[in-house]
DNA sequence: TATATTTAATTTGTACACAAAATATTTGTA
DNA sequence: TACAAATATTTTGTGTACAAATTAAATATA
């Protein structure tokens, strides 16, 4: 006896346990990212100025796929936090530059052994990390293809 | 020359890709569940209740690992749209008993097409899906540990 | 060159998501 | 049986997250 319902069971579907793993994932990074006064969303922004140095909003928001109007807030609580600073581009004035202050240029440093702890917690060998990149990137292509 | 910096890069990290996955499927099922007037938090409430009939807050917190102070206002939602009904336990008063309405049972019918649909749009074939599955199965079972 | 269109960023509105505090009820204990 | 501790839920506060509307500036076009 079949159960047609049975697509919609919980356990049988893969969107709430990524999604759920994507929460937990958050939650674990939130005692680590505390010691550098950063939230996750701010953790993620910080990462791409210490790659890049400096930007404007837009490049960032089509770099992360974060909304702007997301970004917008994020983006102050860090010039707040003295982490980034802004100022209007003169040759546009309608966008900013964005760019690492010293001290927000200095917390890469401090954050250079979280990646590794987080390794750690999730609790994967190298092979199992490479696939689920794979996969990951595969669904992202995916999605983006559409 | 090493970098030092390596570990700290977006594209060397797989919690960013995982964040983005999650989001980016949530995106996905947007114009699907405002057919059936739900947001995704509503809609994995819903399923829950498809597969158990009734619960209370509590029960649905730790089976969906959503923290009570979020469910309030999805639960009131779903009792507004008239998908579930909420009313106190008679043998204990500080809890609900929180239940599909004929509605909202109703709507399971119409929600019966969404698991397929959205597998066809992430993209991975039978093995992939199980591949991921058991990975994200491990993680979740790794940080649930510690 | 005046005006329409496009663009970068922001604001507003709705909906999670969780921590911490508050509320109300029940259970454990002196 | 009073009273402390625990429990279920709700409220408050902060921080994403995105859609839609708004603002201000730059660009395209008549």
């Amino acid at each position: 006896m079949e159960d047609k319902y049975a697509p919609l069971r919980l356990r049988n579907q893969l969107c709430y346990p990524l999604y759920l793993c994507s929460k937990q994932i958050t939650q674990l990074y939130k005692p680590m990212l505390s010691e550098l006064n950063l939230t996750y969303t701010q953790y993620i922004v910080m990462m791409f100025f210490w790659e890049v140095g400096r930007s404007t909003e837009k490049e960032l928001s089509k770099a992360l796929l974060i909304d702007p109007s997301t970004l917008t807030p994020v983006i102050r609580k860090l010039v707040e936090k003295g982490y980034l600073k802004k100022e209007r581009d003169e040759s546009d004035e309608r966008s900013n530059k964005i760019e690492l202050t010293e001290e927000g240029s200095a917390l890469k440093d401090k954050a250079l052994g979280i990646p590794k702890r987080m390794c750690s917690c999730v609790g994967l060998n190298d092979e199992e990390m490479l696939q689920l990149g794979t996969l990951i990137d595969k669904i992202l292509k995916n999605i983006e293809e559409r």
